[in-house]
RNA sequence: GGGCGUAUAGCUCAGUGGUAGAGCACUGUAUUGACAUUGCAGGGGUCGGAAGUUCAACUCUUCCUACGCCCACCA
């Protein structure tokens, strides 16, 4: 197949792609082979492709990949997660654009809706994810609402309950009343916003006065509203202040109830008055409180409607006018909040801030503003409310005692090392796991009740209904659980779990590797490590990889009320795919985030430009598809150097992926592609493959060097052995390293690897691969070369590299001929000017060379490893450019050499450092003042 | 309040107890056969600050400063 001169990633991607997912290239069948299993983290079926799934996908399509490579039996599972919450969200917005609502319907009419919906526009995210290239398996693609693993979620849940770690109970949740749900701790951020600090007095009943003589405690309050329900003041223990009125009551101001006034620890005297008020029914710390003073959870006040939302409930304890209300002002309406305030300030109980303005004049405010840490619900956005209601729970702190254990003793390896303080710290703390949501889409909880209240956790109604006994009534609760619930069996439930004799799962699990964001630590690793070891006795992973952010270009966090989302598709359709899949490793360094940096990607479509091309002129000089996956055996130096250079960058690759280092992995083949393979390889076998007209007129023959150019000096003891040419030689060398260099940059760039591997024929003529790429064996390079022929190219490349230098800076042009003379020429030297005297000549452009003394006159002098030519410019060249160049040299030299010489005088460097690093000085001593004595005899000699 | 991370070239980032690298940007230069989405050459860094350990610190320790994140709390 002939490329085309350009190079266009949308026609070769969507190609590729169909072919390996139609061909079954994703999951090649290799019963026998040692398995490799990654599971996706699954997708809501609401999501679309963001440049965080961009960034994960594409890590864990890399190991897979690379693993499939090195022969394993990749399995990469994928699915979407039926994300509750969100997915109802979306239908009931759809449903409120005709003007419709979720409660005109029941709850089955509701649930079918969402089905069509996902039948309709669910998972776009599937495709989204095949533009990038990931290899899933999508013939077993799982959904967690799937039959099977509701049948997975219901048994877990049976079992924690029979086991007594799933429990019913009533206490405070974190109450989303937007959504109308309980949320898991998890599920709420705190943010700070400004608010309003209120000092209030409330009037001490019985006549009872303080010590001071005042007939009030003052109180302070950031939710005036709440003390509707308020149900007790309490006061630190050891306050004298107060002593007197402990076991006394107020009244409370508006309703005109009396709570009592009580000791607790949980007031603290340093702060305002030392008092607080105490709302067990809508604070977490006010509910602790109460429980310590006696009020059963029963029996705690509620102030809220019965669908939880913002409303005051008429629960007779709240007078008429706030009946209605919500928390606080909406809408420019006033809420419980602002009338609470109002009606106290009318009673004259509220103390005013006094405030000092910059004038240093007195104001009087209500409250005093305070930044407030403030809950919020992540998904419906508004303040959460802290409700007393019946949920059920999880008893995560028993769960999470083996994962704990497990990421102790190193079951589990937390990559990078750093977040494992983090892990250890939450589940050390790890509070009760609310799981009941009040929803209608998810899984719906197995639990029936009497009419007395009873529960009966079973797999379905009949079985409940036999715990229960015949004739019993029974109605299943209405809640749905956690969606994280539900994704926490992800490593085993899509594999067949719970059915017995799944093969899959018998091989599969435990899987290899978790790739996972490290904001998802808490809500999906952790628990999948606790329901891993809980269902299946094991840890579902033995690695745990967390990477981080994808951040914009000014390193802010993108959001869609920023505007500074980047679009992944748009960079595909603009770069490729294979560009940004190569951005992300490269940049993914462990423990930190990535900022996006457009350029960059361009960066990464150049490179797949220039391998095209690169492949481009391997086809226009016959050079083919390897057959072997063994390095050629290789008599040319430039051969053995690359092959050499393949071993090299193979192993870096490999000890790279092995730490899970994905920049280093791609930088290393990027390097070696770029700066080896194309810069100086092909740039080393172009005279072999096509070489000059000999200069001088002299023919080629038996005097020619084996790269093709015409030796210095006749070596009539060359021998030609079978059908052996040098260009034979190197046809099949470049063939076999392109090759190597494809398989090893598949994982990161599938789609162009892919298309030039197919674009390489086998054997001249055109017969085509065999087998596709993606299914190609990783390089085993095992090949002897020589240390002789490695360093014959190291000094080619040296000496080329300092002559372009020395002209550059002499205002030479780059490409003139010189002649060169070497008066004393090391055995490297004289062997390589013999066997790649057309390397030199094309690279370098010294020729001829001749070994011996250069005629007295003006010369540039240029050293290859300490190889020292001269190259006689007569006319040409400025001898005082010259001078000032080759001391420059000089200075540096000697400046390297006397610190060498300072650090080897020094006894205690030499008697304590390390042997090599000494013996390393020594040599680099050497190194530096034999360059000091070469250059000044090169300053000399121009006199 | 507790924990974690980051600070290296103009920018974005690697890096190792033995004297610092990449990509981009910049400067100069090259163009009839792989590639201008290119080649070649070059300039540019007292490695955030201070102290300590060491023969030797960008690297290890402590402290400080700045920025970021997570958890908890502020009635």
């Amino acid at each position: 197949m002939t490329l085309d001169t350009t190079f266009s990633p949308a026609d070769i991607e969507a190609r590729w792609y169909k072919h390996w997912e139609t061909s079954g290239g994703f999951r090649p069948e290799r019963p026998d082979a040692e398995p490799f299993t990654i599971v996706n983290p699954p997708p809501n079926v609401t999501g679309s492709l963001h440049i965080g799934h961009a960034l994960d996908n594409t890590l864990q399509d890399i190991v897979i990949r690379y693993e499939r490579l090195r022969g394993k039996d990749a399995l990469w599972v994928v699915g979407m997660d039926h994300a509750g919450i969100a997915t109802q969200m979306v239908v009931e917005r759809q449903l409120e654009e005709r003007q419709d609502k979720r409660t005109n319907y029941t709850r089955e009419q509701f649930i079918d809706k969402v089905w069509e919906w996902k039948a309709e526009s669910g998972g776009q995210i599937t495709h989204q994810l095949r533009r990038l290239g990931c290899s899933m398996d999508w013939s077993r693609e799982q959904f967690t609402m799937d039959e099977h693993f509701t049948k997975a979620v219901l048994k877990t849940f049976v079992d924690l309950y029979n086991d007594g770690l799933i429990y019913r109970d009533k206490r405070l949740v974190n109450w989303d009343p937007k959504l109308k749900t309980a949320i898991s701790d998890l599920e709420v951020e705190q943010q700070t916003i400004a608010g309003s600090f209120w000092h209030f007095k409330y009037p001490l009943g019985d006549g009872v006065t303080l010590a001071d003589g005042r007939d009030y405690i003052e109180v302070a309050t950031t939710r005036p509203e709440t003390m509707l329900a308020d149900m007790a003041v309490a006061v630190h223990p050891d306050d004298e202040r107060y002593a007197s009125v402990v076991g006394k009551h107020v009244v409370l101001p508006i309703t005109g109830r009396r709570v009592p006034i009580v000791a607790d620890e949980h007031a603290d005297p340093e702060l305002g008055s030392g008092a607080v008020k105490i709302t067990p029914g809508h604070d977490f710390n006010d509910f602790e409180v109460g429980k310590r003073a006696g009020i059963a959870a029963g029996d705690m006040l509620n102030m809220l409607d019965g669908s939880g939302d913002v409303c005051q409930t008429a629960d007779s304890l709240v007078p008429d006018e706030f009946i209605g209300l919500h928390r606080f002002k909406r809408d420019g309406v006033k809420g419980a909040r602002e009338l609470v305030v109002e009606q106290l300030k009318e009673l004259g109980l509220l103390i005013p801030h006094i405030a000092k303005t910059k004038k240093g004049e007195e104001v009087e405010h209500d409250a005093e503003p305070r930044q407030i840490a403030t809950p919020f619900g992540d998904r419906g956005g508004v303040v959460i409310e802290p409700w007393l209601t019946d949920q059920w729970y999880v008893n995560a702190a028993k769960l999470a005692e083996k994962p704990i254990k497990d990421v102790r003793d190193g079951t589990i390896e937390i990559v990078p090392k750093s977040w494992e303080k983090t892990f250890f710290n939450w589940m050390e703390n790890i509070q009760p796991w609310c799981v009941s949501r009040q929803l209608w889409w998810g899984h719906r909880i197995p639990a029936w009740f009497d009419e007395a209240g009873n529960v009966f956790v079973a797999m379905n109604e009949e079985e409940a209904q036999s715990q229960a006994g015949d004739g019993v009534v029974l109605t299943r609760d209405e809640d749905v659980l956690d969606t994280w619930f539900s994704s926490a069996l992800w490593p085993f439930a899509t594999l067949g779990w719970p059915e017995d004799g799944q093969p899959l799962l018998e091989k599969h699990f435990p899987n290899n590797l978790l790739i996972s964001g490290f904001d998802i630590l808490f809500f999906w690793d952790a628990r999948m490590m606790m329901m891993g070891q809980y269902n299946m006795g094991e840890a579902p992973w033995p690695r745990l990889y967390l990477h981080g952010l994808v951040r914009a270009a000014d390193g802010s966090k993108m959001s869609k009320s920023k505007g500074n989302v980047v679009d992944p598709l748009g960079l595909i359709d603009q770069y490729g795919a294979d560009a940004l899949r190569f951005f992300m490793a490269a940049m993914e360094s462990q423990g930190r985030d990535i900022k996006m940096d457009e350029k960059r990607v361009e960066g990464y479509r150049n490179f797949a430009t220039k391998l095209w091309n690169a492949t481009r002129f391997c086809q226009s000089n016959g050079i083919d598809a390897s057959t072997t996956l063994k390095a050629p055996i290789a008599r040319l130096a430039a051969n053995q150097w690359i092959i050499g250079e393949v071993q090299q960058v193979c192993s870096e690759l490999e000890s790279a992926m092995a730490d899970l280092r994905f920049d280093a992995a791609a930088n290393a083949i990027y390097q070696f592609t770029w700066s080896k393979f194309c810069d100086w390889y092909l740039e080393l076998i172009k005279p072999v493959l096509t070489p000059l007209p000999p200069a001088g007129g002299v023919g080629g023959g038996p005097e020619q060097s084996e790269d093709g150019g015409a030796a210095p000096t006749p070596n009539p003891s060359r021998e030609r052995e079978g059908d052996w040419t040098p260009q034979l030689e190197t046809r099949e060398v470049a063939g076999w390293a392109l090759d190597q260099i494809l398989v090893m940059l598949h994982p990161f760039m599938p789609f162009i690897t892919e298309e030039l591997w197919h674009a390489q024929a086998t054997y001249r003529g055109g017969e085509k691969r065999q087998y596709d790429l993606i299914t190609a064996s990783w390089p085993n390079p095992r090949a002897e070369v020589s240390k002789e022929a490695t360093d014959a190219i190291d000094w080619v490349i040296d000496l080329t590299t300092n002559v372009r230098s020395a002209k550059n800076e002499l205002g030479i042009p780059p490409g003139a001929k010189l002649a060169a003379f070497l008066p004393e020429a090391s055995d490297l030297a004289a062997s390589t000017i013999e066997r790649s005297s057309a390397a030199i000549e094309r690279l370098a452009r010294l020729t001829p060379v001749t070994l011996g003394e250069a005629p007295a006159g003006p010369a540039m002098q240029v050293s290859a490893m300490g190889d020292m030519f001269v190259i006689p410019l007569e006319g040409i060249i400025d001898i005082d450019a010259e001078k000032a160049r080759l001391e420059k040299a000089l200075a540096s030299s000697e400046k390297e050499a006397r610190s060498l010489e300072g650090r080897l005088g020094n006894a205690n460097f030499v008697e304590r450092a390390k042997p090599e690093a000494v013996e390393k000085a020594r040599e680099d001593f050497a190194h530096h003042s034999g360059e000091v004595e070469r250059l000044k005899a090169a300053l000399e000699r121009l006199g």
